[in-house]
RNA sequence: UGGCUCGUAGCUCAGUUGGUUAGAGCGCGUCCUUGACAUGGACGAGGUCGCAGAUUCGAGUUCUGUCGAGCCAACCA
């Protein structure tokens, strides 16, 4: 017994909208969203929890179709989820601390921060930046303001908030089924109280340690960096040949790229089997200008092919001299400065002190020059420079060459842990599964701990405090750590139990630590702040470890090694089960698009012409972990689509039908494609495919439904009916055409959400308020339909396409009548057409139609022996 | 120097575990205004799958080498 179908009434056409009007579409639905909470996740709800751990964006930096291409690719697979039955939890989070949103508040107001600069209540300053450019503000050289940190802090989150609600809008536009609800910013009350909570369970493990040490250091932002944020430029450099003499007679030339540290040398060294040098391996080298007595030590490390053979050793030229600093057991000499200035260092030697004053207060490249020039009137100086290329390590957001300083910094320790990251890593199911490698490869290279303490303002505070001894001495070996019932903390303004303000930088009183966190430290806990973690441990325990993170392939070794860092230290867990990297969007000259390069193409103009639905349908067609290239060209070709699902549901839908079964080959075989391909999306879904899926939906949907069925059953379905075997094949049709677009719309609606839902409000809203909450790909919809053969609409499809084409080759109107047509097929093929022919023949309106088995030929194969024309229609 | 990706039509890309004659869309050409859709439709031209070997009855697909592009790291005196 075959499923049966209530009757339908033909939808008043007059009710459906004549075309389709996106803008007015899509501020309509989104309303209609808003108002039925269709993504509101269920904090009590009993459905599986699908959690998704979204990146938060940095408000500061420019929205570009990178964004919307790889924010959308989570949202189809978020919509997905949702389709089948789950409680999504799809938080946006704003990630608005850190550095480039302190650079642009000073852009943006044209101020600074500096310590000194008293608090002025209320100050609220307008922007300038509304009212010149940046090039002008540079141009003029209008001094900055300077502004307490309070002050600057307040317009920090002056301007925070103006930049999301930019973000939120265009989010909301390009249809992310983000709940609002759960929105978070990573400077906002809770999640500072969740990244201190972290440091001080950090700290409780003796994970945490500071350190006076060498460390990465940008001279411009003046603050320490992590080794994940560096990043190699080629610059041009030279070899400065530099001749030492060896204390007890002879000399040697050394070869340096900088020789502006010359003051700086510490000692020198040389391959322990280069027999040029190795009788001068223990003893001392005397370094010209400044007379300094060093010992040269040999290393392995040394390559004797490279520059003279033997180098100099400084405080700290790269980071081998910390290695040999370290290994040697020598001297410190820091004369670069935390500004990036040659800074006061004592030198017993009367010649070096002088010498010594002629660079000091300079920066590094004026103090080389300054120091060639003494070099050769010396005569130390063997040979002309020889300029060279060579990477140097940059800050990545900085403008000079990274330096190494001494300075006391917090680190999280994290190379004793390589090995069990890379095995948590390897439980995390990555997408594409190569991408693992590059987080394989990253962990095992690490040689550095986490410096996760910055010399800024606008971020996190670290939680604690030092005892300042009775001699006002800072004793950083008894740190005060905040209590948890305190957080969130300023150390600056807050205090210590048991301590009072007046003690504040006092002896026998405390110190607060000024500096701020790296923002990867409260970013490596998105899914903690998404799951509140300790603040409620119910929740938490839902939503921990998360289902997805979606993230770009160029942060695995900052965001997603440092997340799943945090959650092994913390909980010994993964931070959530899949991993998906999306790709970048590449300008026309396949160069990664990024505001710096300038070639940042703005997300507004495409939603404008061609449509959210097919912006989205750009983004979702893309496979995750390739570069795509930017291409407005698919976007058109998503508004087609958009545009045929939005035509073809108010044609099938114009077409009533009386109660009754879907009993018709043509139909049943249609049917029975349909579930295949839908169950072929599901298989695309579930392996991370989406755009394999709505690649293969679409072709289906065009080629078989929208040009060959619903063209097909028209003579059965068009118009009022007489005998009731007519009204009873005109039925099948008819319901397979809606059981199809209902089906259509649920697996195009991850994809485009506005049209689907559009066109779904027209005829299934019975069934569920929202698209978005019906069952994808259900097999409910085909339960007790009879199995179709699928070989029917094949054949159907076949002799459809050999008639257009005969029509076509002769230069007729598809419409033109066929008064004789003599077909030749194989048996089995003409056995399956026959059981069509009543549609072919409607659809290229054969009139008069004869059969010619003919065994040698292919299945669905058609040859046209005879076609004869009737008289043009028209004329 | 090592690791990982990629190289298919003029362009943007598919091509699942090796299996007939390598696919789609855009663009191009010819034709058609037929009852949802001209923001349409029908049909067509266009590729020795970077190159060279190997395995196999059979390779775009597996292996080796090679060239080119990109990314990540190492080195950077």
């Amino acid at each position: 017994m075959s499923k049966a179908y209530p009757s339908v009434q033909v939808t008043d056409p007059n009710s459906l909208p004549k075309t389709l009007e996106f803008p007015e579409m899509e501020a309509r639905l989104l309303e209609k969203w808003t108002a039925e909470k269709t993504y509101a996740f269920d904090e009590n709800g009993t459905k599986p929890i699908y959690a998704i751990d979204t990146p938060p964006p940095t408000v500061s930096g420019s929205l570009h179709v990178g964004h919307i291409f790889s924010y959308t690719q989570t949202d189809i697979i978020a919509r997905y989820q949702r389709m089948l039955g789950k409680n999504v939890f799809y938080p946006m989070g704003w990630d608005d601390n850190g550095l480039p949103t302190e650079r642009r508040v000073q852009n943006y107001f044209h101020i600074r921060c500096e310590a000194n600069e008293p608090y002025v209540p209320g100050l609220d300053l307008p922007p300038i930046l509304s009212t010149m450019t940046d090039k002008e503000l540079q141009e003029k050289r209008l001094p900055q303001r300077n502004l307490s940190r309070k002050n600057f802090i307040e317009h920090c989150h002056k301007l925070t908030v103006e930049d999301e609600k930019v973000f939120k809008k265009i989010w909301s536009h390009i249809g992310l089924s983000v709940d609002w609800n759960l929105e978070y910013s990573t400077i906002d009350d809770r999640s500072r109280t969740i990244a201190q909570l972290s440091f001080i369970d950090l700290h409780n493990k003796k994970e945490m340690y500071q350190v006076e040490a060498p460390c990465l250091w940008d001279c411009d932002f003046q603050t320490a960096v992590a080794q994940a944020e560096l990043e190699d430029r080629e610059l041009p450099a030279a070899f400065h040949d530099i001749e030492f003499q060896v204390e007890g007679g002879g000399s040697f030339t050394i070869s340096t790229t900088r020789p502006e540290l010359l003051a700086a040398c510490v000692g020198v060294t040389t391959h322990p089997d280069d027999a040029r040098f190795k009788g001068l391996i223990g003893k001392f080298a005397i370094a010209p200008l400044f007379n300094l007595r060093v010992p040269i030590f040999g290393s392995e490390v040394v390559n004797p092919e490279k520059g003279t053979g033997i180098l100099m050793v400084c405080t700290f030229g790269d980071q081998t001299d910390v290695q040999w600093w370290r290994e040697q057991k020598l001297a410190l000499r820091q004369i670069i400065g935390r500004d990036g200035r040659i800074q006061f260092t004592e030198f017993t030697d009367p010649e070096a002190t002088e010498n010594f004053s002629k660079i000091l207060g300079k920066n590094v490249k004026q103090a080389q020059k300054i120091m060639v020039e003494m070099l050769q009137a010396s005569g130390a100086m063997k040979n002309p420079p020889k300029p060279i290329q060579h990477a140097v390590k940059f800050y990545e957001k900085g403008d000079r060459p990274a330096e190494i300083l001494t300075t006391r910094q917090w680190f999280v320790k994290l190379v004793d842990k390589k090995e069990k990251m890379i095995k948590l890593g390897n439980q995390v199911k990555w997408h594409p599964e190569y991408m693992e490698a590059r987080f394989k490869n990253w962990t095992e290279n690490l040689s550095i701990d986490w410096c996760v303490s910055r010399q800024r303002f606008f971020g996190v505070s670290i939680p604690v405090w030092y005892p300042i001894n009775e001699q006002g001495l800072i004793d950083y070996d008894h740190v005060i750590v905040a209590s948890k019932d305190q957080l969130p903390v300023d150390p600056m303004s807050d205090l210590p139990k048991g301590f009072t303000e007046a003690q504040r930088g006092k002896p026998g009183g405390f110190i607060g630590e000024s500096d701020v966190f790296d923002t990867w430290f409260t970013s490596s806990l998105t899914p903690q702040l998404g799951s509140h973690w300790e603040l409620n441990p119910a929740r938490h325990k839902k939503l921990f470890p998360m289902d997805l993170r979606p993230q770009g392939h160029d942060i695995i070794r900052t965001w997603a090694f440092y997340t799943i860092a945090k959650a092994m230290i913390h909980e010994s867990s993964i931070p959530w089960k899949h991993i998906a990297l999306s790709g970048w969007i590449l300008d026309p000259d396949r160069k990664k698009m990024s505001k710096s390069k300038g070639n940042v193409v703005t997300p507004s103009q495409y939603l404008d012409e061609y449509s959210a639905d097919a912006v989205r349908y750009w983004a979702g067609l893309a496979r995750y972990g390739v570069d795509t290239a930017f291409d407005p060209g698919i976007m058109k070709i998503g508004r087609r689509l958009a545009m045929k699902l939005f035509n073809a549901g108010k044609f099938v839908l114009q077409n009533s039908a009386i109660a009754g079964e879907i009993t018709e080959p043509l139909d049943l075989a249609f049917l029975a494609k349909l579930k295949a391909v839908s169950e072929e999306a599901v298989k695309s879904f579930e392996a991370f495919e989406p755009g394999q899926a709505l690649m293969e939906v679409e072709k289906f949907f065009w080629s078989h439904y929208t040009d060959s069925y619903l063209e097909l059953v028209k003579t059965r379905t068009w118009g009022e009916k007489e005998t009731d075997q007519e009204k009873r094949v005109k039925a099948s049709a008819v319901h397979a055409l809606r059981l199809g677009l209902k089906t259509f719309l649920k697996l195009f609606a991850p994809f485009l959400p506005y049209t689907t839902e559009e066109v779904w409000g027209w005829a299934f809203a019975s069934e569920s308020k929202s698209v978005h909450h019906a069952m994808f790909a259900s097999t409910a919809d085909f339960e007790g339909i009879t199995n179709g053969n699928p070989s029917v609409f094949d054949a159907a499809m076949a002799a459809q396409t050999v008639i257009n084409q005969q029509k076509t080759v002769a230069k007729v109107s598809i419409a033109r009548p066929i008064v004789m047509l003599k077909l030749k097929a194989n048996a089995e093929t003409i056995e399956n057409f026959k059981l069509a022919q009543f549609d072919v023949c409607g659809a290229t309106k054969t009139e008069k139609l004869e059969l010619i088995t003919d065994a040698s030929m292919e299945k669905n194969q058609f040859v046209i022996e005879e076609c004869e024309f009737g008289p043009d229609a028209k004329k």
